[in-house]
DNA sequence: CGAGCATAGTTGCTCTTGAAACTATATGTC
DNA sequence: GACATATAGTTTCAAGAGCAACTATGCTCG
């Protein structure tokens, strides 16, 4: 396992920890090298920042964002379809698509195989969002990330696949 | 990288965009190559587990885990650091460590210099819990990035590093 | 000094969220 | 065919989060 979180130089330690016999010095965990926290951390700001954009131009929530952003390029979906490939909620789903069926962006039929399910689809004028949107959307990426090289790029979702399929396993 | 819920493929564009003249066809976004979407489902994932741990066995919430987690080494800390450090809401810290100074675990006291500001410290018992807390986080974290090689950990975070300074000049 | 402004932290209010209960449809078993 | 169980989705309800208003203290500059 070799100890990865390495530390920052304790000052070699028994800063107020109990030093005299074997009882461990203070716990301490450097939160900056601590991968939960900086990814958290991460993921916030950039959500943060987006969320601005989509929430501001084309007063979308979250949530509704992500239901139209499957719906582009997955044309065949269900609610139980967004929760899975999304982690939310599926309350929150339904309210999502609820919003966007009302603001004529997605359409929502009864399947007919299945009367329990229904089936979403984009509407005209919720493709035409997108069609704006989404550019939007990859331009602030590509600016995010044009400080990373092509390989650093890549590494990093390599290693974010990695972790998700080590989560699965842990799980 | 066999992309995470494997779409299927969809009857190659057009489905409903304007194909006619120069008009873009249908606007797709695929979520698993986007990396802000990437990070937030990755560090989301994470956070439930990590947040189930110390729920369950500590009955914390992240606000106030976090909150602890800076005192380990941090010891001299106001409840505005906090905000700054984890880009909390300052009510939301100020519920925490109320909660954490309910239960003994801090101390809070106004400091000397200035009168608005007060002083937060871990108790022994706060201290005595992190002891026990911050091992099992580290171990956590340990077996998830147990797939990735030393290297691949480093390069991890120094993209990170980088992102979140794109980010800074960026806002 | 004192009026205005800034800052740390708390409290009140509203909105969102997630858990659980509920509805409606489908499936499996005898 | 009827009863038990499972699943998709909605609704209800309580807790948490953020915004804004507020309190108390400190700072600046005439």
């Amino acid at each position: 396992m070799e100890g990865r979180p390495k530390m920052p130089q304790e000052p070699a330690d028994a800063v107020d920890g109990v030093a005299e016999a074997g009882l461990p010095t203070r716990q301490e965990l450097d939160l900056n090298q601590f991968l939960p926290y900086r990814l958290n951390r991460l993921a916030d700001r950039i959500s943060d920042e987006l969320e601005r954009m989509y929430a501001q131009r084309y007063e979308l929530n979250v949530a509704q964002w992500r239901v139209l952003a499957w719906l582009s390029h997955c044309d065949d979906l269900t609610a139980k379809k967004v929760c899975t490939y999304t982690n939310m909620d599926k309350a929150r789903v339904s309210r999502a698509v609820q919003a966007l069926v009302d603001r004529g962006l997605v359409s929502r039929t009864p399947s007919v195989r299945d009367q329990r399910v229904h089936e979403l689809h984009l509407t005209g004028d919720g493709a035409e969002l997108l069609s704006r949107l989404i550019p939007q959307a990859q331009d602030w990426e590509a600016e995010l990330v044009a400080t990373l090289s092509v390989g650093e790029y890549r590494d990093l979702l390599n290693a974010m696949g990695k972790l998700e399929r080590q989560l699965e396993r842990m799980g």
